[in-house]
DNA sequence: GTATTAGTGCAATAATATTGCATTTGTACC
DNA sequence: GGTACAAATGCAATATTATTGCACTAATAC
């Protein structure tokens, strides 16, 4: 997962400002080790005392998954905080079916598979993501 | 995509049964080139001059996906009729990010692969798959 | 044909997402 | 540090999507 001060300045870098509730949603993605809607986020906000409107929330999200720096997860109806090194549009996820928990894996190889795959098909490929749910080694337990 | 005459007997052989609105979701689901929203498969139906409320759509919606006879594609938002022979749970698509038209590959390679780095991660591995966005052949021209 | 119960429809409600516009705030520049 | 400008946010209204409980219907086994 990346930090929240690298997404920041790739923001700024792409000509982005850096406002509070930008830096708030970050903070927030970084610290949950699982997915969260846009109003879990806000949950999470208030209770720190802090508020946004939800549509602040859905916009900076919009934002963050354009730049690569966030995605949506299917299995778990939520959003993650992406690494920055897999920004360039190749995301991997296992995901815990029993507490949410998720990891983001890399894996050139498999990228490059796809993607080769989709060209067979006779698409241009853009960008790609894999999900995988099961139980973690906690939940196994 | 599957014919919708097996995923019926898949249904018969587990135990469920054969009603008009299963029929007619995966009716509606296996002439579709794309994916689509439970209220899109509802407007579909209406056309014929079907009906069907939208509580049922969603719960046939739900028992197919459970028995891997559907899937749904994040990139596109919609439902997509799965082909039987990956029915084990893993699914791999390609959607066109202008027309939103889809197509299933199958990837035993790319499947263990996944399945062993889900492992690796300490996770029992259950189900998986991929999404990947780019543009068609058609819609590049 | 009849009984049983899975499955459906309905109504109400909850949750999630989007839009236009007024207001605020971050940044560049002085 | 102050100011101008545009980007970003908040608000209100609304649209879309999803869920629940319960009464009723219809598919299957016999």
């Amino acid at each position: 997962m990346v930090e929240t001060r690298k997404a920041l300045k790739l923001l700024r870098e792409q000509g982005y400002r850096i406002t509070t509730p930008r830096r708030q949603v970050l903070g927030i993605l970084a610290e949950a080790q699982r997915p969260l809607s846009p109003y879990e986020i806000q949950d999470m906000l208030k209770e720190k005392g802090e508020y946004l409107n939800h549509v602040t929330i859905y916009r900076v999200l919009e934002l963050l998954c354009s730049l690569n720096l966030a995605h949506k997860v299917l299995l778990a109806g939520g959003f993650v905080i992406c690494s920055l090194g897999e920004s360039r549009g190749c995301h991997r996820f296992v995901v815990c079916r029993e507490c949410g928990r998720l990891k983001e894996y890399a894996s050139e190889a498999l990228c490059a598979e796809e993607t080769e795959m989709a060209e067979q098909l006779g698409f241009r490929a853009e960008q790609h993501f894999s999900e995988f749910s099961g139980v973690c080694a906690t939940c196994q337990k």
